[in-house]
DNA sequence: GTCTATACGCCGATAGAC
DNA sequence: GTCTATCGGCGTATAGAC
């Protein structure tokens, strides 16, 4: 056995962060094969060792990439000045021009709505995590928002008890964050004016930090 | 003269249609000027009398498409009532499904992020157009909202004329709003639980129209 | 202006040596 | 497992007849 179980597993990830970078960077149809694996320091015929299809490959670059992003390396533990962080790092020029690796919901989106349901399902698992990590932080703020609210307004979801109110509350407010950031990046990454490239990320960062930290400028 | 001039605009107007429903549909790269010119019921040696190159085509398209979509369609003297029915629409599945004439801006992002600068330039172009729209109609509505708050609540913008920060108001508004649509439909796109699709669509649609109507829940 | 025919290149995938 | 070499197909763009 010339080649160890782990050097394969370590070209394999070679191929798939170089894969990962490349996409991002340029889309599925304008990358080869050959273009990947040349980054990877191999030459095009060895690639068929590790995925069946260029397909194949591209579903699994969209976790790498995921696993890569900012999103993934921040999220250990997080606190409401995390997210905000977070946000800013998301909606910085840095993130919109690639100088970081990029949140593959951003910058595949339309790409992969032309491709077969296991690259969608790749996309779906990486956005629920993300969804996931980011309503359970976002829970025990909610809590704590809604507690003070009613204090001086009438709580109009008496029916329900407060926790699980909390959780849909929680989901909801992840959600909208995860469509502003990505609608936002989308957006200014085909924007060549700096000026309003920037004034748009602005824009929904303060926007965000507002519907966080209470909802309401008044 | 066996074609008359007007004959050669209606070809040149077949082909833009075409080229801007294919697009959405599937994306630049698989797309071929075959198939386009197969739709516009021509043949693929005609394509270059009317275009230089498929990337020229692709820059017209983006424009096309926003002709057609629902955005321009319905924007003829925008009242909040007819911004919260576009709303509607936007984030509709039969506009996620393409059942409509679908938003260039939500359908393309990605893919315009590849080409050069003229084809990022009619991106451009179609935002700044429909943000000019929405924030020349929000900008009466936020007046209104303005004065209603002026009375219970503490205004900041003390300092500045209250038209003037009504403009950069309704221009933050629009912008919010755009990113709101363009990041949720990208998103469900690529979400295949119908479910969870009908969901993240509803939420962005309460979530807007909160905002619009006044920002606040309580 | 539109047609048919073709030049020319690139890509995904496979075959077979090492 | 990785290499080199190649097959087969399809793409953009062009040439030239009508």
């Amino acid at each position: 056995m010339p080649y160890s179980a782990d050097h394969k597993l370590q070209s394999r990830e070679r191929i798939r962060r170089a894969a990962a970078d490349l996409f991002c960077r340029q889309g599925y149809d304008s990358v080869s094969i050959s273009q990947v694996m040349k980054h990877a320091k191999m030459t095009h015929g060895a690639f068929y060792a590790h995925f069946s299809s260029k397909g194949a490959l591209y579903s699994e670059a969209i976790k790498s990439a995921a696993e890569q992003s900012l999103f993934t390396r921040e999220s250990g533990d997080l606190t409401l000045a995390k997210i905000v962080n977070l946000i800013r790092q998301y909606l910085s020029l840095e993130h919109v021009n690639q100088e970081v690796p990029p949140c593959p919901l951003a910058f595949l989106s339309t790409d992969i709505a032309h491709r077969d349901k296991h690259v969608k399902a790749s996309y779906e698992a990486v956005f629920n995590g993300m969804i996931k990590t980011l309503s359970k932080a976002l829970l025990e703020q909610v809590l704590m928002v809604d507690e003070a609210n009613n204090e001086k307004s009438n709580n109009k979801y008496t029916d329900k008890p407060a926790e699980k109110q909390g959780i849909e509350v929680a989901r909801a407010l992840a959600q909208q964050l995860m469509v502003n950031l990505v609608g936002t990046v989308s957006i200014a990454r085909n924007i060549t004016d700096p000026d309003a490239q920037k004034t748009l990320l602005d824009n929904t960062k303060t926007g965000l930090i507002n519907l966080l930290t209470g909802g309401v400028k008044a």
